[in-house]
RNA sequence: GGGUAGGUGGCAGAGUGGUCAAAUGCAUCUGACUGUAAAUCAGACGUCUUCGGACUUCGGGGGUUCAAAUCCCUCCCUGCCCA
């Protein structure tokens, strides 16, 4: 495969706003003229498989990995496995817990699965590759380690904001937390590569990989971080903690809706760094004006890519259906339960509520209704004429009652 | 090694013998309002319940007491200071 070096493509890439203000280290001009040399360049960008899914804001990042990908380079998803299991203080007020091999291992089943349509596992020529760390750094002995750990001094290591902060907090901070920029350094060593793709809070790992690639091989990585995705105007970041992290591992229908429960700040962002929409589009679409609109278009450009046109148009029209116009969906998830059964074991056993008193409470503040119809009385119990009928709880919670 | 302060619900953080299933904030859930926005407002937020209450929870174990998150013993874990 050729190397694409297309001034304005690769413009468009660099330019495109996903990547921060002064992302591109050493510099931006630096890499764009490594780029235009023809030379073929090994990008990499690593994840930990921390959690089960994996959610927009890798999605950016993968999205970036594969347009590299398609100027001909070589492209590596790195899979943390040796790494998550120590854990990346990054972000974190506390060391994270260490995660069992077995964790890792169903973490990372399904994610080529959440992401195979936007990057392209498949491809024949220039197929994006697949590694896991654990293969170099599981073979470390201690030695290598110290050898590594001593191009580093402690004082480098404490530079790191959130370690300054746990350390004003009085907070622990433990001695392998310390290796864990060295590990995610040494996979830029071990992959030999040319570009590390990384989110902002990356940069401190992803400089350790550049100064060790310098100082073992004496080979200057370029760094490209992301920006993360963040309301415009509140800053305040996408993640699961407050709520706003969007997971890939949703229905297409909850995908949808997830998207539309985004803050209208995180429309822009969200455009430019999770579709395929050209700037010039984007600035077209008009998101002040009618931001629902907008949205809308974001969820569906977001359904279509990762999962398929047809996706988005049902996700589509399921949305406006139950969502906005609140019928009961055409399809709902059948429920076989007995005749005489209580509405609250109903729930329970179904997944509406997580204990019969949770269900109780749904029930007491009106959030449950049969057919429309709102259930007032906790001991209500299911009988032959609901056949058929479907239960609603809270605002989108379907299931069909079937005997 | 010495000294000292701590370990409380998903998280942060009050509470030092009964009125504590444990304040408050965040997160979460339900409702109202909406664009399933956001913000806001109202309510809920251990399990079970015949709705009287019962049962399990405050690092682990043991004890004192009519009564323990709170007191004692012991073990485990962490911060800080000194060495």
């Amino acid at each position: 495969m050729n190397i694409v070096t297309d001034e304005k493509r690769i413009d468009e890439i660099l330019e495109r706003g996903v990547i921060s203000e002064d992302g591109i280290l050493p510099t931006k001009e630096g890499l764009k003229e490594k780029l235009m040399s023809g030379e073929k360049l090994r990008f990499y960008m690593g994840a930990d498989p921390t959690a089960a899914a994996l959610h927009l804001g890798h999605a950016q990042n993968l999205i970036l990995l594969e347009d590299f990908r398609k100027l001909g380079h070589e492209v590596i998803f790195l899979i943390g496995d040796f790494t998550s299991m120590i854990g990346d203080p990054t972000d974190k007020g506390a060391a994270r817990v260490k995660q069992t091999k077995e964790q890792v291992e169903e973490n990372f089943k399904g994610w080529v699965e959440q992401v195979k349509n936007i990057l392209s596992f498949e491809d024949k020529e220039n197929p994006v590759q697949v590694k896991h760390n654990s293969e170099w750094l599981g073979k470390l002995n201690f030695g290598d380690v110290l050898e590594l750990a001593s191009n580093f001094t402690v004082q480098q290591m404490l530079e790191r904001d959130m370690f300054e902060k746990r350390m004003k907090e009085e907070k622990p901070i433990y001695v392998h937390e310390f290796m864990y920029p060295l590990m995610q350094g040494y996979d830029s060593v071990a992959m030999d590569v040319d570009v590390e793709l990384c989110g902002t809070d990356q940069i401190f790992n992803a400089l350790a990989g550049r100064t060790l690639l310098q100082k073992l091989k004496g080979k200057n990585k370029f760094v490209v971080a992301a920006n993360l995705i963040a309301d415009e105007k509140t800053g305040e970041l996408m993640s699961k903690s407050t709520g706003t992290g969007v997971f890939l591992d949703l229905s297409s229908n909850d995908l949808y809706g997830a998207v539309m429960s985004v803050t209208d700040g995180m429309i822009k962002p969200l455009f430019i760094g999770c579709t395929k929409l050209s700037l010039g589009e984007i600035k077209d679409l008009d998101i002040k004006k009618n931001p629902r609109d907008a949205k809308m278009k974001l969820a569906f450009e977001i359904v279509k890519l990762f999962r398929s046109e047809k996706d988005a148009s049902e996700a589509q029209e399921y949305f406006v259906k139950t969502i906005q116009n609140k019928e009961i969906p055409d399809e709902v998830e059948e429920a076989k339960t007995k005749s005489g059964a209580a509405i609250t074991d109903f729930m329970v056993e179904f997944g509406l509520a997580t204990s019969k008193g949770d269900a109780r409470r749904k029930i007491e503040q009106g959030g449950v209704s049969i057919d429309g119809e709102k259930i007032t009385d906790v001991n209500f119990v299911l009988t032959k004429e609901h056949d058929g009928k479907v239960v609603k709880v809270g605002k989108h919670n379907f299931r069909k009652i079937v005997f």
